[in-house]
DNA sequence: GCTATTTTTTACTGTCTGTTAAGTAAAACT
DNA sequence: AGTTTTACTTAACAGACAGTAAAAAATAGC
């Protein structure tokens, strides 16, 4: 059979199996990433993988399900990141900038930016619904923080739904965009877009703030 | 022969034949929109046109080429957008928040939608050259306005890299997304992004306005 | 009404690429 | 040692699709 065997009795060589299914989704990801989807070959992840097309086929079952898993990879990066950021010791508006922080990271990198760089439609159906589903809860989660900073005084009244989009909109850009070797670190640039919109949405009477340390480290 | 000839004396003709070229070029992006420009086939936009995908090549010689006229179409509208916004009365926060507007509005059109979808990778190279040069020029003559506003008051110091890249990012975002179906109307939206973005980079201090008109219509 | 030109169609081709089939070397297990 | 499983290769297929050739239809000019 060339499929693995579901059924293992070995964690052994799960393990293994794993590992390497990594390495072909990271592949994926790079040549996905900078070639785009759907100029990318097979044959191109292969040769950033050090392998044959077919080998690919040992670890995913098609092309959509490689572009499917590494989105999937991604959304649970972001998810972890939420994770983090539930620290009720700070106000709404210090967790945003923590979350876009993380987030922020995330896209730069392989998957994240794979996740950033797909359209829904690349995917299959049932990947696509998985795929919008994550997305969706994301934001969700994102309108929830701006909802809590309203509340809390940090965030100057707002429609959420504008807030979040347009949070997204902008630090997603970066993912497109940056390059390590451009004008602007990583982290200067998380900065620069973190000083507009902190400043852009926080409440103008005296700006509350739970916790003694500045989110926007450098000014 | 199956090139229209160039050397044509009557200007009628060409008139008509410019005017159906116009037509090809609004159906392919369309359907570029719609279905994405390397899932959509020639056959789509020849549906999407009412005719056969060889009608099509009588008036651009390449799938490429359609993709490239969409492109320079929108760059030229933003160019004349970057007229109408050249407007010495106005301090460069006033201006660079008229020019969004019609930039967002301008994207959420066939040809604009159709720029902002396309990465520059999938252009040929030579039509790519082209389209980044556009591009640029017009990062860079916002980055002007910022710097603009800067000097007349309006504009907080900052880095007018940082800020003309997070404006294109968070705007092109609603290219994306926006659906007049939605819960928001495009003017709603352009004015909520506008908000949280005006705020964001204004000078704390006494807001000089060089205009009587307020910028952001809706608060 | 006839001719020339413009515009569109029908029919086809060549290539590219995702995917599968079948076989093989090495490792794991018994 | 022998059998099975893992991990991968070579070879090839099948469908899709950009692009072309040539003919037909529509239009314009006289």
């Amino acid at each position: 059979m060339t499929k693995p065997a579901k059924a293992k009795a070995r964690s052994d060589n799960t393990a293994k199996y794993e590992r390497r299914r990594m390495e072909v989704l990271q592949a994926a990801a790079r040549t996905f990433n900078r070639l785009g989807f759907h100029i990318a070959t097979l044959d191109d992840v292969a040769s950033e993988l050090g392998g044959t097309k077919p080998a690919i086929y040992y670890y995913a079952k098609s092309k959509d399900e490689l572009l499917a898993d590494c989105g999937t990879l991604a959304l649970d990066a972001f998810d972890t990141a939420l994770d983090k950021t539930v620290t009720p010791e700070h106000t709404g508006l210090e967790r945003l900038a923590t979350f876009f922080r993380f987030y922020t990271e995330i896209i730069c990198q392989d998957f994240g930016r794979c996740l950033v760089l797909t359209e829904p439609r690349d995917l299959a159906p049932e990947s696509r619904k998985i795929n919008l589903a994550g997305r969706r809860d994301l934001n969700l989660a994102i309108r929830t923080i701006v909802a809590e900073g309203i509340r809390d005084g940090s965030i100057r009244p707002c429609n959420e739904r504008a807030v979040a989009n347009a949070l997204f909109d902008a630090f997603n850009g970066i993912g497109r965009w940056f390059n390590p070797k451009g004008p602007a670190t990583l982290d200067e640039t998380i900065d620069q877009y973190l000083e507009i919109f902190l400043s852009g949405i926080a409440a103008s009477d005296p700006p509350p703030t739970k916790s003694p340390s500045p989110q926007n480290a450098r000014g």
